[in-house]
DNA sequence: CTGTTAGCGCTTTCAT
DNA sequence: ATGAAAGCGCTAACAG
């Protein structure tokens, strides 16, 4: 029969079928040393011939290694996570790693679900993502695991590492282009309270301002769910309150498209009416019209670094356990 | 101690700190009815005092369930993927499944690679959505596991149900549409020949010129990576080998975009030199300039029909194999 | 170099 | 309504 209904082939089988013990299979798919070329070539064969594949549940009940890991992030369909999906996705399968995606919807009770259902199926670490869950949730749902690596967001070395980018320079570096070219009204329109990206983000711009002189005014600052329509929304509602804003610079690249199109309604052209600053450099960025100026971030990158760091972790390596990535400000047409 | 290492609490510590056996535990955290509410309430306390959570690895070596499924995708990166992960995830989330994501790149050789590592992971079922693999490698890695499901390509129901949308349908709206424009020389630039929508395409672009009396011309139809940068070398190309075009019908809106980049560096306006058609309605499409006429596919919908079928081919129902979704053709600036 | 004996943490008979 | 024994497929710790 070609296809057979389950592949109940196990471990057992080959040994039988090799003539050899259980233990001798296990050793050549454990790659160990101590083995006679012969049989390791003869029980290679007969595994192949059986087309046996070792069980990595078995596995993991016998060793407590399930050589999987998972991925909490807030939702997958917003562009900055794919590509850091991507990044760690790559690494992980690289190593043997399988990687479970999970969609929070920005709700911190799905987050808190989301590690249950890693936790309990004993993955051997955890990447969160822009976490929205309070550190005195947070932490003792990591602790529980083996290890974590946490995203844009600090922690103590005890309970994850970090991986982040370096949000409020990124800010600064928007704030300081905006100056440069003579805009003097800027407004921030920032992203969930519960993010800490926003803080840092709101610290930069604060920083940034007081730098030049002048002062933040909090009415120009503004929170918005972090997509288009977040933006939009409070956009068209900041700049009908606050018709002097010059500048807007904006959560997230969704955000400032949003904030296109609300200056698109209320007739003001960018970038010479309002400057327009994004975030991320997501693709949609550099296609837009006008194409947006932004801080690019290396989505990629950040998710390969979270994946180093995690099996740093796992393998019991503390040492280096956060890492800041450098953003750069992409000059397009918007500002 | 509020931290512990590991959590080591396994159903025997429960059962002995409750004074029952692990049968009765495991008789509550399955929610059998054979059981005095008594004994019940109070392992039920135990439990939650001791933060015990049942190991779904242990749990999966003695059912061969493993209340897991893996999606397996060319690129996650691709904005019509998360869309699709999305819908499947929040839907397996629903009914208690964790989901691996794996992306193969558009290469034949990760997506075995991917699917021995589902296998091997022992989950209950997999949803491939646009594979690159021919049948008669795809079959029999599908056939060793205990449900399946294909997005965008045909199966016998012996191997898998699926879920597609129809593309033929889809590409004959868009090429209605443009011929009622008056347009007369269509180009198709489609996907990789491994994938069977861009087959659906071929097919419906070729039955609708037909229709309209038009022969189809084969140095019209190119094919390119489905990516924004494929779509503009292959339209750049194709316009200056055939500049009579006044029509491209692209096979994604990345496609389309990069044909949009192409037009503009050929300086031909779009739409009224060439009109420019997309597919699938990312958020990107309405965002560019001009904004892309593209064939709307509701991603989400898909990736949740899938899960459906997939689930009820786990519980042994195959009846309803194959799920339909109708396109809709979104008419916006570029054509 | 290779085999034997015990589990890993759960569920499944079968008893009681 | 509850418990005891056996086993899921594998590896770890010893033997030899």
């Amino acid at each position: 029969m070609l296809y057979m209904e389950h592949n109940r082939v196990t471990i057992a089988d080959v040994a039988q079928a090799a003539g050899v013990s259980t233990q001798t299979v296990s050793r050549v798919i454990n790659g160990k040393s101590e083995l006679s070329p012969g049989t390791r070539a003869h029980v290679l064969s007969v595994i192949e011939r059986l087309g046996y594949r070792p069980s990595s549940i078995a596995r993991g009940l016998a060793t407590s290694r399930t050589h999987t890991l998972g991925l909490v992030v807030p939702d997958i369909a917003n562009p900055f996570f794919p590509e850091l999906a991507r990044g760690a996705e790559d690494a992980a399968r690289e190593h043997g790693y399988g990687v479970f995606v999970c969609n929070t919807g920005e709700r911190p009770d799905q987050e808190a679900a989301a590690l249950d259902l890693l936790h309990d199926r004993r993955v051997d670490g955890i990447i969160v993502s822009s976490s929205r869950l309070p550190d005195d949730r947070l932490h003792p749902l990591l602790a529980r695991g083996r290890a974590a690596v946490l995203v844009n967001r600090p922690a103590p070395p005890a309970i994850a590492s970090t991986v982040r980018v370096d949000d409020a320079d990124g800010t600064r570096q928007a704030v300081a282009h905006l100056l440069a070219r003579g805009r003097r009204s800027l407004a921030l329109i920032n992203g969930p309270a519960t993010s800490y990206s926003a803080g840092e983000r709101a610290r930069g711009f604060a920083a940034a301002l007081e730098t030049a002189g002048i002062v933040a005014r909090p009415e120009l600052q503004v929170r918005c769910q972090p997509d288009h329509t977040g933006g939009f929304a409070a956009v068209h509602a900041l700049l009908a309150a606050q018709p002097q804003i010059d500048a807007l610079v904006c959560y997230n690249d969704l955000v400032a498209v949003g904030a296109l199109q609300a200056c698109a309604a209320l007739e003001r052209r960018v970038p010479d009416d309002v400057a327009v600053i994004g975030c991320d450099d997501i693709l949609l960025a550099a296609l837009v019209t006008p194409a947006l100026t932004t801080v690019r971030v290396d989505k990629r990158a950040l998710g390969a670094a979270a994946l180093d760091l995690l099996l740093a972790r796992i393998a019991g390596r503390v040492d280096h356990a956060a890492r800041v990535l450098a953003p750069t400000l992409i000059v397009r047409a918007s500002a």
